[in-house]
DNA sequence: ACAGCACACTTGTCGCTACAACCCTTCCCG
DNA sequence: CGGGAAGGGTTGTAGCGACAAGTGTGCTGT
């Protein structure tokens, strides 16, 4: 706990991260919510789920794809449950397990939310950036993330992520 | 709204980022909740309090420093009156206004909270980093905030973190 | 001098997240 | 093959933030 204070540079690259993380999530947030009824985290879980093989993924998997925690995922799951965008189903393979479903409804949520929410992205994050900051930013983000999940089992593997 | 898609680079990028969003937050607070019971938003308003001119601020120039709305500010610093780490009083130049004093508890609580802060947010984001990676982190956040942002209001210009 | 509008908050309510139990199933090992 | 630990998930509760009013003050113009 013998810690050095910042320096100049690292205390102001602190303060925009840390600005950025106060301000940015409300951003996205508030267009899905605006013209999908949907939390960005929702949107999340549908669009993880609408790429998976036969639009369904157990709990945990998905759970892990979102960077979330199961009792959250749970909740959250509930709810689209409620609207009918998802269904839950127990897992064959393991009785242990719950398998969560895209529905047809589900599916043409995320297709309809996509492209506002892309926009969305594109234009606070995306366009402000030049394409060598882009890569910078990749990279940056994969060496926080190896310190925030040591154990590598979130951040999510999310390749297809502008499937129309 | 006639958007393109993310390419390869873009998607990683943002994928990164998302995650960070997600993760980071929780353990800022987890930390500070832990060791001083302060949310890391409390923590940053007692903060800005604690390098203000006479240690106060009115509730508006706080929100901005903090990059927070008026309302939720407000909540939060009517939890810490409550606690007695900050009094409020009104403004005398202007009857509409309110100042927000930290007091000598929520002095104390400030330096007792700040290495562990320190040190987590060390530990997660300036270790990792490379020096470049820092100035680099420091101006993709100025150029994204500049977007979310535009009039230039929020984004604390918080140059003295590092006060013992 | 007074209408009208903008500003600076405060308050109330609702929805979401974290944390802490809790239950059932599977695995491991003697 | 039985007993304990670990895995997978749900539920309950408390606390925080967003949004939408509501109150009172200051400014502007005529």
């Amino acid at each position: 706990m013998d810690t050095p204070w910042l320096d100049r540079r690292q205390l102001h690259a602190w303060i925009r991260l840390a600005a950025v993380l106060e301000l940015l999530p409300g951003v996205l947030d508030a267009q899905l919510r605006r013209d999908a009824g949907l939390t960005h985290f929702d949107y999340y879980v549908l669009a993880m789920l609408s790429e998976a093989p036969g639009r369904t993924l157990r709990m945990t998997e998905l759970a892990r794809q979102t960077n979330a925690t199961l009792p959250r995922l749970s909740h959250v799951v509930s709810r689209l449950e409620g609207r009918g965008l998802v269904k839950r189903f127990p897992c064959p393979d393991d009785r242990r397990a719950t398998n969560a479903r895209l529905t047809g409804p589900g599916w043409e949520k995320v297709q309809e939310a996509a492209p506002g929410h892309v926009d969305t992205v594109r234009q606070h994050v995306v366009d402000p950036l030049t394409d060598e900051q882009i890569d910078q930013l990749a990279a940056i983000g994969d060496a926080i993330l190896t310190r925030l999940d040591p154990s590598g089992t979130m951040a999510a593997t999310y390749t297809r992520y502008d499937e129309g």
